[in-house]
DNA sequence: AAATATCAGTTAAACGTTTTCCTTGTTTGG
DNA sequence: CCAAACAAGGAAAACGTTTAACTGATATTT
């Protein structure tokens, strides 16, 4: 392993035997030369493999030409939507987006953000995170915006309103005649509060009982593990909604293999609407949230923070219900 | 939008009354130092919320403690957790990863390295790449990594063996006794030679049929769409392999509906081991490529690559055999 | 007590660019 | 032809750090 040292834009001026600033002009292509030169400049460029270091550029203009992504857990089919809308808006603009992930840790994301920050002209956090941190984030240089409920009204956020998901969902549950519900959520999200609201909202009205329920973490398998837990209560609801689809479809899973007809003895719904909820069977009814779309609203907003200013506003997106097998049961 | 220029060392050290020098040292804890002088350092840093710019820290050591991915879909589970398993290892060593997505476009990875190389002391890309990108790479001054099948021994490549792979599915499938196989391939994908290859190479000795479809993604919509095509032939056959488990998974979504008994009218195998191809119905036989596994390795590898040279070996990973109920169907 | 080592801190060069003035030579208009 | 305008290129400062070499003190060894 050499490491031979890659050319910098001093040896090309060498080779080509004119000045530096010669060189970084006409690799950024902002004034005519004559062929001698032109010619000269292209041959030293093509035969050293020169290519610009952007780190030194963004040390000297301030501009990076790349956008930062924080983002929960990419194996979470929802973040990678997200990242999905997010990256073409930005390749569409001219700018490359890097992806972190924290993992579901979030007392990891302030070195990462560190990290991050100095490397790009704007940074989507995918999370509520601590406040020092969030302090921090203030008072960068950059432009930062959220994903998730709006919470802060001097940050720009980008999301659906946990409530108002949760409401939905259980406005339709109910609707379908439904009598007992169970909600597996994961109260380490700050939001899980909101969907529980969300769900009260609409469920003590209607004099339905909710039978709250928790996974340690928000996966197919968590939500696997957590199933026997409300399923062989004697009062055993008559559906379950997870905290989102991946959290649904373990449970839903879990439930058939101890012998319960889905949704016939108990359905199940999920939150999030990724891709594998219609594969799943029976299809998994869900909400909704838009995730690709957020990915393109924040990266669109940022984009336009990043090139001057238009006021950042917070922008809740619409929830829509999907209704699908998985809770479609003829009550009698 | 004001952007109020975030503090630098400069101000720090102006405002500790010390030089520039003195504080350099303090960030990085590279002394001790007077009780005075360091209690005034701490005061200036909290007071100014002075951060390190990594940038300008990069460009004089050379060393960004940052490590690159470019994967080909984060959407694709595969690949997710190919960047589970190497964000994991990258922060236990004290690396941050950088993961950019190229969303299945070979054509234009050669900015998107451009811009991810001088960020970072390592790069990983998990494709084959055009000729000219590759020789960009070879003569850049940074370790680099490849995921998928070895192909030139002067760069590390870390994967499975696409043949063998191939191969160790059809060699089960044959041995199960099914007689007409179906391969719905992704040719744009440069290992869909290998995978026919290992595939012929059990097939034609066992004397068994093969016929060969394509998909125009590597998603579950292009398996969807394209099952039509091999399940309303006269000669359907009897078992059909998935470019990888979302292929599969699609395909055999359209199976059912349909009205195919799965495994009993047609069978389905995928290949991958994503986590969903458990959850689905009938769950999917695949081969695990160790994913999470790809991505440890290759991130210690190059980890190891960056603090000097252990001879860079390609590594093989063995892929495992997944029985599930799509293949399990007695022949009478 | 002299010689030496250690400690705390400073100076200045370097990293690879961009960019703001300059300089020179050449064209153009009247 | 003379002045003014322009075109092509250069010199040098700046971006925010790190680090080797250096300077005085103070502490340790003989």
């Amino acid at each position: 392993m050499k490491r031979p040292k890659r050319p910098t834009i001093r040896d090309v001026a060498e080779k080509a035997g004119v000045s530096i600033a010669t060189v970084s002009k006409y690799v950024n292509g902002q004034q005519s030369f004559s062929p001698a030169v032109e010619e000269k400049l292209r041959e030293a460029i093509e035969d050293l493999g020169y290519s610009q270091n952007s780190l030194a550029r963004a040390m000297v203009t301030g501009r990076t030409t790349a956008i930062g992504l924080a983002v929960m857990d990419l194996a979470n089919p929802h973040y990678s939507n997200v990242v999905k809308g997010a990256n073409r808006v930005a390749l569409a603009n001219g700018y490359n987006l890097f992806v972190v992930d924290m993992e579901e840790s979030i007392a990891a994301v302030r070195p990462l953000l560190e990290a991050l920050a100095p490397r790009t002209d704007g940074l989507i956090v995918s999370a509520r995170i601590p406040k020092d941190v969030t302090d921090w984030l203030a008072e960068l240089d950059k432009p930062v915006a959220f994903l998730g409920q709006p919470e802060r009204d001097d940050v720009l956020t980008v999301g659906t309103d946990s409530v108002q998901v949760a409401a939905l969902l259980a406005q339709y549950l109910v609707r379908q005649g439904f009598k007992r519900f169970g909600y597996m959520g994961y109260s380490r999200a700050p939001s899980n509060a909101d969907r529980l609201q969300g769900l009260r909202q609409i469920l003590e009205p209607a004099g339905v009982e909710l039978l709250i329920f928790d996974v340690d973490e928000p996966t197919n398998e968590a939500g696997e593990r957590a199933a026997a837990r409300v399923l062989l209560r004697p009062d055993r609801p008559d559906v379950i909604i997870g905290w989102n689809d991946l959290v649904a479809i373990g449970m839903m899973n879990e439930a058939r293999s101890l012998g319960f007809k889905v949704p016939f003895d108990v359905a199940f719904a999920g939150i999030d609407n990724i891709p594998i909820s219609r594969y799943v069977t029976p299809p998994l009814t869900t909400v909704d949230v838009c995730s690709q779309t957020t990915g393109e609203v924040v990266m669109k907003k940022i984009i336009a923070m990043i090139e001057e200013k238009p006021q950042p506003t917070d922008l809740t997106l619409e929830p829509a219900l999907i209704i699908r097998e998985s809770t479609q049961r003829q009550f009698t």
